[in-house]
DNA sequence: CATCAACCCTGAGAGC
DNA sequence: TGCTCTCAGGGTTGAT
């Protein structure tokens, strides 16, 4: 699932082949993949532009373009690349852009999306797109004393509150499980009883495993993610019924705010009041 | 404010 | 082999 890692490894991937490439024209194959705006202002806009600039906000690839943003989210089951030549559209592609070079080199960008969960937005407001997103957890301002204190203004479980964008943006489902694992944490803790000492925790595993993440290219599960290895190293997710890597004891699954979730019993306790 | 569930989708994998 | 059923999950929306 694209998650932090797994997004910001698709926009490196794709960035050297659109910088300064100019989109000559949409094809928008699957109408829902456009959020905003409609499909013919769409292809109006988007038209002409040149691709300037390629960077992730939270688990948004962001195109900046001349006139506009381009916002793409992969949601559950995206993807993005660069093909070169003429057009050939594979199965589940939803929005293909056309593409021209400085010296008239043809390739195009696809948007496939096997479950069309994905969204594209084009705007010169991304604000309204990006407004609400907590800090970014590999950024500055994401510290101990901030997790800390913004975990004492909820009283919430601590794995949904993690999935939260609007908290903390980019974690996913796989990289909270592994980051409270790391962290010690139960995933239905709540956030105002963890202390400074766990919050500091918290905060070095979560960088920690989005940075592994990051390192080995995401993680390939599903069918989707070819490239990534981060799969190999889960050390809850994934992982029910075998053994923690940390002290032998069987790893339980069970749903949290809908999410599959994967614990360490010894390592995890749930204490409660 | 917190929690819960439905919804949007497809295809892999299980069970028969 | 081939059918049906369940499950996976990021984010939005609405109900409790």
């Amino acid at each position: 699932m694209p998650e932090l890692p797994e997004v910001e490894t698709v926009a490196r991937t794709i960035e050297p082949d659109v910088i300064g490439r100019t989109i000559t024209a949409a094809d928008i194959r699957w109408a829902r993949t456009v959020a905003t705006p409609s499909p013919k202002k769409f292809k109006e806009q988007v038209q002409g532009q040149r691709i300037l600039g390629v960077s992730r906000r939270a688990k948004y690839i962001v195109l900046q373009l001349e006139n506009y943003n381009l916002l793409i989210h992969l949601r559950m089951s995206g993807d993005l690349a660069v093909r070169k030549g003429k057009i050939q559209a594979e199965k589940h592609d939803r929005l293909i852009l056309s593409l021209r070079g400085k010296r008239g080199e043809e390739s195009y960008l696809a948007f496939n999306d096997t479950r069309k969960f994905g969204r594209v937005w084009l705007t010169d407001q991304p604000e309204t797109v990006l407004g609400k997103l907590g800090p970014e957890p590999l950024g500055k301002e994401f510290t101990p004393q901030w997790l800390h204190e913004n975990l004492h203004k909820r009283s919430r479980q601590l794995k949904p509150l993690l999935l939260d964008q609007t908290f903390l943006a980019g974690v996913g489902n796989i990289y909270a499980d592994e980051s409270l694992h790391m962290a010690k944490l139960h995933p239905l803790g709540l956030s105002n009883a963890v202390t400074l000492k766990q919050a500091a925790a918290l905060c070095e595993a979560i960088k920690s495993v989005l940075k592994e993440g990051i390192r080995r290219n995401g993680a390939s599960i599903d069918w989707v993610y070819r490239g990534g290895e981060y799969q190999n190293y889960f050390r809850v997710y994934d992982r029910e019924g075998k053994p923690c890597l940390t002290c032998g004891t069987e790893i339980q699954k069970f749903t949290v705010g809908q999410r599959g979730t994967h614990v360490c019993p010894t390592c995890q306790p749930l204490e409660r009041k």
